[in-house]
RNA sequence: GGAGAGGUGGCUGAGUGGUCGAAAGCGGCGGAUUGCUAAUCCGUUGUAGGGUAAUGCCCUACCCAGGGUUCGAAUCCCUGCCUCUCCGCCA
């Protein structure tokens, strides 16, 4: 959510912000629809004055036993008045509420403007691309082969966009989430074990509704849906609340599965475990001040990128181009790790900024020395998500022989394993 | 799921339909004082919206949420949500 101040000093930036993004807001009818708020507000309040003190007065006249019949009668028409334009507020409010969740974050001065992915920026790149003497295979029959993955299984249990992962597969995973979590944890990040189904308000907090309802799976007898990532639920620890402003720094990682519609994307990826309906992620998340949040977005990028080269994979940095940005997001950096089977970049990892989008969005602040209020930053980041993470092992650490050789920092976690075979 | 109780400011906890944004205590902040690791005393202490040049001032709203009754609601009525206790069910 953007202040409808900011909205109103400054309409043709916010405009010209929506359009770098590609997105629809209507700024107009939001000038006119909080125009139309404050007039009634000022009447409305000039009427609930009097009442007030006309109630005031009857309350004295009452206990002296003089008499208040008029102005009884006039405090009744005055309160039929009154309901009617608190009607009439409640109805421009909610439309105004509307259109306002509507509107995108604008995106930050360094993020490179273009309309699509074209126009992302290579920021660095880092290690190497394996070198086969024999044709690398693909996730999807080297996990068959090795019994490790099982995708009829799970288009059996679930249908298409499922995976099942068996034995050293199975193991893998949690290998690696434990060698992640453990990482971010002893550089200072809390875990936690958050819900994976959420409130409609929950989803509102950090962008998702309203914009991205179609994308996402809604359970309707309850009026509750399955988080699509772990940010969800874990900044919203921190819904409605204000908060010391010594607390700031939060720093925190959360392991959970994400489960997405993936709507839009029929025909794409559909092979393997690259764009599923399930997966599971680690996730960072930062709470923050505003004043260093954007070194705090170049940290958490470079934590991303530390679980990367722990595991020696080759990867890229990019900076989003406006138009690949996400609705609620005013920066966004992705790391794409090279996988050698399906010979192609993977985005790994989305680290974004949300600036105080979020924060306004969920009423979420902290109070400063002075005693003020203010709205910090949010940010968070794939720490990060195994369904990618996973073939990228398995095709770049294979062996001519179909064997997959265990990155070194995960055989404590492996019982030693060197080999998966 | 059934029965009962309840939801008040950072916390504890009062509150007869009118002078209650709300007693009191604790905590926090500011100050005074005492040489003894703290006590005592005084003051102050919520959030948001509107107006205004104004972090000041004025006004409005907020005692779980949403409706209703009333000139006037923390207080009465209805609905929902949540919490607690007991029963049932259950990993």
């Amino acid at each position: 959510m953007l202040d409808i101040k900011l909205i109103r000093e400054n309409p043709e930036a916010i405009r010209a912000g929506a359009e770098k993004k590609n997105e629809k807001c209507d700024i107009d009818l939001i000038l006119q629809l909080d125009e139309q708020r404050r007039v009634i507000i000022r009447k409305v309040e000039a009427l609930k004055a009097e009442r007030n003190r006309v109630s005031g007065e009857i309350a004295k006249n009452k206990k002296t036993g003089n008499p208040a019949e008029n102005a009884v009668a006039e405090m009744r028409e005055v309160g039929k008045k009154i309901a009617v334009l608190d009607g009439d507020l409640r109805d421009v409010d909610a439309q105004l509420q509307i259109k306002l969740s509507w509107v995108p974050n604008m995106p930050h001065e360094s993020a490179p403007v273009g309309k699509d992915e074209e126009s992302n920026e290579l920021v660095r790149e880092w290690g190497e691309k394996p070198s086969f003497d024999f044709t690398p295979q693909a996730h999807w029959d080297l996990g068959e082969k090795l019994g490790i993955i099982d995708f009829k299984a799970a288009r059996e249990v679930s249908g298409s966009g499922f995976y099942v992962l068996r034995g050293a597969g199975a193991r893998l995973q949690r290998a690696l989430i434990s060698y992640m979590l453990d990482m971010h944890t002893d550089d200072g990040y809390e875990e936690v074990i958050v819900p994976h189904i959420v409130s409609s308000e929950t989803m509102f907090g950090t962008g998702q509704l309203p914009k991205m309802a179609d994308d996402m799976y809604h359970i309707e007898s309850d009026d509750l849906w399955l988080i699509p990532t772990a940010e969800v639920p874990v900044t919203n620890l921190y819904k409605k609340q204000i908060i010391d402003e010594a607390q700031l720094p939060i720093h925190l990682v959360a392991h959970t599965p994400c489960f997405r519609r993936e709507a839009g994307a029929a025909g794409k990826d559909t092979r393997g475990m690259i764009r599923v309906h399930q997966f599971d992620k680690v996730e960072l998340v930062k709470i923050v001040h505003p004043e260093n949040s954007y070194a705090a977005l170049e940290d958490l990028v470079a934590q991303a990128e530390k679980v990367l080269q722990g595991l020696q994979l080759p990867y890229r940095v990019v900076n989003l181009a406006t138009g690949d940005l996400s609705f609620a997001s005013a920066k966004t950096y992705d790391l794409e790790l090279w996988s050698a089977g399906v010979d192609r970049y993977l985005e790994i990892s989305s680290i974004s900024i949300f600036e105080d989008f979020q924060a306004r969005r969920m009423g979420l602040r902290y109070r400063t020395a002075d005693k003020k209020t203010v709205f910090p930053h949010t940010l968070n980041g794939s720490g990060v998500a195994l369904a990618r993470l996973i073939p990228a092992i398995l095709e770049n650490y294979q062996n001519a022989d179909g064997s997959v050789t265990v990155p070194e920092v995960l055989r404590p976690y492996m019982k030693g394993a060197e080999r998966i075979a």
